[in-house]
DNA sequence: TTTCCTTGTAATGAAGCTGTAATATTCTTG
DNA sequence: CAAGAATATTACAGCTTCATTACAAGGAAA
C-alpha cells in the first residue's frame, strides 16, 4: 500500500491487475500524485480489498485469471454495495468496439495501454470529479443549474424546479458526466439500473420531460440530440 | 494583462484579489516567469473572466470585498465549469487552522504574505505540474482539426462544426489513417461497412459534404483528390 | 376507493441524413 | 485542341431518426 504524506484529502485507489510489474508502477504513480492505493492481483483479493478498505475508485484490468474484466464491472455494478464506485477499464487492445464494450459494462472511462502516466492521473482526477466533493452540502451545479442530492431539490437560477424521481435520477446523471455522448442503452444501464428491460424510446420521452421542465430556463439546451448516437449533456 | 513572447505553451492564471497593488505586482511577477495572466478585484470580475479566458490557474486571495476567499473557492469546486481548475489560496494569515480550511474548500495549495516571487513561481509550477494539461481527453487531433469520440465534436481551430454521422465516420477514418491514398472501395468497406451495398460515386458526395464543412477553415485541402485512385487525407 | 402523479409504450408528424442520378467541370491523352 | 474519362457539384426523393403527444397501467396519497 502506497501512501503520500502531503496531500489532505486521499482518495483511495483499488488496482486490479493480475502483473504485478504494472501493478505496482501505477501504484507508484497514482502514489507521487498524492492518491493512496490498494493493489489485487485476481476478484478474490479485491473483493477483499473492497470490503475492508472502500476504495473511491476502481482501475480495473481488461483480462482477469479466470474472468473477464468487462464480467466483472458488469459484476461490481450490479452489487449494491459496489455499484457507486467508478470504474476505469484497463485495456491492451485499442478498439473502437472496445471500447464500447467497457462502457457499456459499465465502466466510467477506459484507458488503452501504453498509457502515460499523465494520461492515467488526468483521467483518474476526471472520474473522480464527477463524484460530487460534498463541498455545497451535496449539492452540483453547471451552468446555474443546482441539483441537491440530500434535499432531492432542482434549482434553475435560484427557482425550484418540480420534477420527479426518474427525471431527477437522468438529471443527476447527465450533470455528473457532463461533456460526453451516453447512447440510449447506456442511459438506460446507468439510470434505470442495469437488469431493468425498458425500450430504447422512453429515454426519449423522458429526456423531452426533463428538457420541458428545464425550458422556462432556457436549460433544455444543455441536452444535446447527438443524432444516432444518443446524448450529451454540456452547460456551455 | 500581462503577456510573455518567450514560453511555448503559455498558462493563463487568473489573479483574484481586491488590492490593485498587490495583484500588479503578482501579475508582473508571473508574466516575467512565462505565464499569461488576467486579473480580478472581484467575484463578478473573476466570473467574467473565467467564463471568457479559461484560466488553467486560479489564485485567489483570503479575503474578497463582500465574500471570502473560502466560500468562493467553494463555490467554484461545486460548480462542473470550474471545478476542474486547480487554486492557490492567498492569505495574510499565518495559521495552521486557516490551511486546512483553506485546503477543505478545495484549494490545491495555500501561501501566507509575505511570501517570495520564487515561491509563488514554484507553487503555481508545482500545482500546475500535479494536473496534467488536458489530454484532450480522448481527441484525435491533425493541423487544428480536432475531433473528440467522448464527446463527438468536431472543432476546427477551437470552433466547433455541425457533422453528421457518416461525415464524421468518414472524417475520423481519414484522421486515423492519414497520408495514404483509398480507393473509394476501401472507403466504402471502412467507413460504410464489409457487406454494405453502395454505389461507389456515393464517396465522392460524402467527400464534397466533409469538404464543405471544412472549407471555411480552409482544412478542405486536407482531403486530397488521386485521380483514377481515390482519396487521402494529409494534414501537411 | 377515489384521485393524483408517475411512467412506459405506441402513434404520429417533423426534421435531418443519405444514396442516386443528372449535369457541370476538370483533367488526360492523342 | 478535341474527345474521352474521371471527378465535382447539385438536387431531390426516400429513408432513418427524433420530437411530441396521448394514453393506460400502476402506485401513492388522500
Amino acid at each position: 500500500m502506497w501512501e503520500s504524506e502531503l496531500s489532505t484529502k486521499k482518495d483511495k485507489i483499488l488496482i486490479i491487475e493480475d502483473e504485478e510489474a504494472i501493478r505496482g508502477m501505477l501504484g507508484y504513480s497514482l502514489m507521487k500524485e498524492g492518491f493512496s492505493c490498494d493493489e489485487a492481483a485476481d476478484v478474490d483479493q479485491a473483493r477483499v480489498s473492497i470490503e475492508s478498505n472502500h476504495p473511491s475508485l476502481i482501475l480495473l484490468d481488461w483480462m482477469l485469471p479466470g474472468m473477464s474484466g468487462i464480467d466483472y464491472a458488469r459484476r461490481l455494478r450490479s452489487s449494491s454495495e459496489t455499484k457507486d464506485i467508478p470504474i476505469i477499464m484497463l485495456t491492451a487492445k485499442g478498439e473502437e468496439s472496445d471500447k464500447v464494450k467497457a462502457l457499456d459494462s459499465g465502466a466510467d472511462d477506459y484507458i488503452t495501454k501504453p498509457f502515460s502516466t499523465k494520461e492515467l492521473v488526468a483521467r483518474v482526477r476526471a472520474v473522480l470529479r464527477r463524484y460530487p466533493d460534498d463541498n455545497n452540502g451535496g449539492a452540483i451545479e453547471a451552468g446555474g443549474l443546482l441539483l441537491n442530492l440530500d434535499t432531492y431539490r432542482v434549482t434553475a437560477n435560484e427557482q425550484e424546479i418540480e420534477i420527479s424521481p426518474t427525471e431527477f435520477k437522468l438529471l443527476h446523471f447527465f450533470i455528473t458526466h457532463p461533456e460526453r455522448v451516453y447512447s440510449r442503452s447506456q442511459l438506460l444501464d446507468h439510470v434505470w439500473g442495469e437488469n431493468v428491460y425498458v425500450e430504447e424510446r422512453t429515454v426519449d420521452v423522458h429526456v423531452r420531460r426533463l428538457r420541458k421542465i428545464l425550458e422556462p430556463f432556457e436549460f433544455d439546451k444543455f441536452i444535446q440530440t447527438i443524432r444516432s448516437v444518443g446524448y450529451r449533456f454540456s452547460a456551455r
